[in-house]
DNA sequence: CGCATATTTGATAGATTTCAATTTATGTGG
DNA sequence: CCACATAAATTGAAATCTATCAAATATGCG
């Protein structure tokens, strides 16, 4: 939970200055932790939130299902990350949050974040500023599925979640990612034979191939290129080691 | 002006409840308005931004451009809605605005924004509201292009304006939308063509129909159906009049 | 009327999905 | 460590959807 909660911190920090005083407040906000298998719903859509969820391990996405047979996967989210921070300002949940691995969550209270918030008006301008860029990746993540290609709609994919995670240290570099090719095509609205194809066509030109669970990036630059990258949505300074 | 800060705080107002004074204070934000021309872009991305904009008519679009021959709208803003809000608390521009028709907005202060956010937390925590329903209108958006073929991604857009505008009298209706195929296709990640036979599609079933920027609906279940649509994320309340 | 913009249509190429089958990984209990 | 069960990855072929190109028609506007 310490751990996590200091990338959390971290991410907040990248926009907002906060006092040392400030920070602490943060990182004492007390959690629940849970361990959870994956494929696990863990916050369910139109449910009234009394807490919202730190990533402690592991990897989890938000998720719609506009029907029987068809799932979106709407976001990713990695240790550090609230996923459903938004339900500390409106207490019903939007969507399905679910693990797509193993991974450890921790359930902050409402009533804790707010008394932070009211404490400290500057965290809550943090808060708010996370709720944006969460929103700004969402919004790329709409203009990965609606006008790149599959191939460059996967690559984007991982060059973003390599940002994310921090890994980003060289040209050449592997990051874990352990999600599977059906979890990759519910993000980007591709079937899964054609993402397994598409991976094949990447890993052939020597941009990235997947391994077990590792992803390995032998070029990033030439990824990048592919993948039409622009890491500025992101709205985190290059130096920073988190980002969302 | 003030009719459209009269729509935007009933958008507010759907989802937190204000007191007289406090919806005064909304309702006496000044701003400087300005008519634009169809096709002309007021928020340019990464701009340091003062003001946030109100769409006091016509319609506007948020815009990025992943290459130079691709572009996708990520979200269309009408008449009282504020599309770049959380400028106010994140002062810096994370896409394009642009209007797609004739359109008049006006550019309202973040120091004011601010100022009445400061005297009164439940107009702060209002705005806060407003930016997780936008940022849930995107992952929609997102499930649309990722998840429903042209022809009911084309539907869901429909259905969602006429939501939105508040336009849902009946089960036949119509209303004022007039933008074009190129739009559209631009908002969908179709091509133009397709985008023109899709709507043909949907015309041959009797479920609405474009004619010289006004859509006929005369069969609204049907088009709810054709699209998938479920209004409730919306999040705002059935029986109110505007919704975002 | 005439230009510019938007819509419509046809034909073809290309991208992506679906179906079905096979192979390869992964985890578990004996 | 093996055998088994399960999930995941891979491959091929055919069907479908969607894009592209090119041209014709319609529409709005000065």
């Amino acid at each position: 939970m310490e751990r996590s909660l200091d990338i959390f911190l971290d991410k907040l920090t990248a926009r907002t200055r906060l006092t040392e005083e400030e920070r602490r407040a943060v990182l004492a906000l007390p959690g629940r932790s849970e361990r959870l298998e994956a494929h696990k719903p863990f916050v369910l859509f139109g449910d009234a939130a009394t807490t919202a969820t730190l990533v402690i391990d592991g990897f989890c996405a938000r998720v719609e299902a506009p029907s029987d047979d068809k799932r979106q996967i709407t976001a990713i989210y990695v240790q550090g990350d609230m996923p459903d921070l938004y339900s500390a300002f409106q207490p019903e949940a939007v969507a399905n949050l679910e693990t797509l691995t193993q991974a450890t969550i921790a359930r902050i209270s409402h009533a804790d974040i707010r008394e932070v918030m009211r404490r400290f008006p500057a965290v809550a301008e943090a808060f708010c500023r996370y709720l944006v860029a969460d929103a700004v990746i969402t919004a790329e993540w709409l203009v990965n599925v609606g006008s790149r290609d599959a191939r460059a709609a996967l690559a984007h994919l991982f060059c973003e979640m390599a940002v994310r995670m921090g890994k980003v240290v060289a040209n050449n570099f592997s990051f874990h990612f352990p999600v599977s090719q059906l979890q990759l095509s519910e993000a980007t609205g591709l079937s899964a034979v054609h993402v397994n194809r598409s991976l094949g066509s990447l890993r052939h030109d020597g941009l990235m191939r997947v391994e077990r669970g590792a992803v390995q990036v032998p070029d990033w630059k030439g990824l990048v290129q592919a993948a039409q990258f622009n890491e500025r949505y992101l709205m985190a300074p290059a130096t920073r080691r988190y980002a969302i």
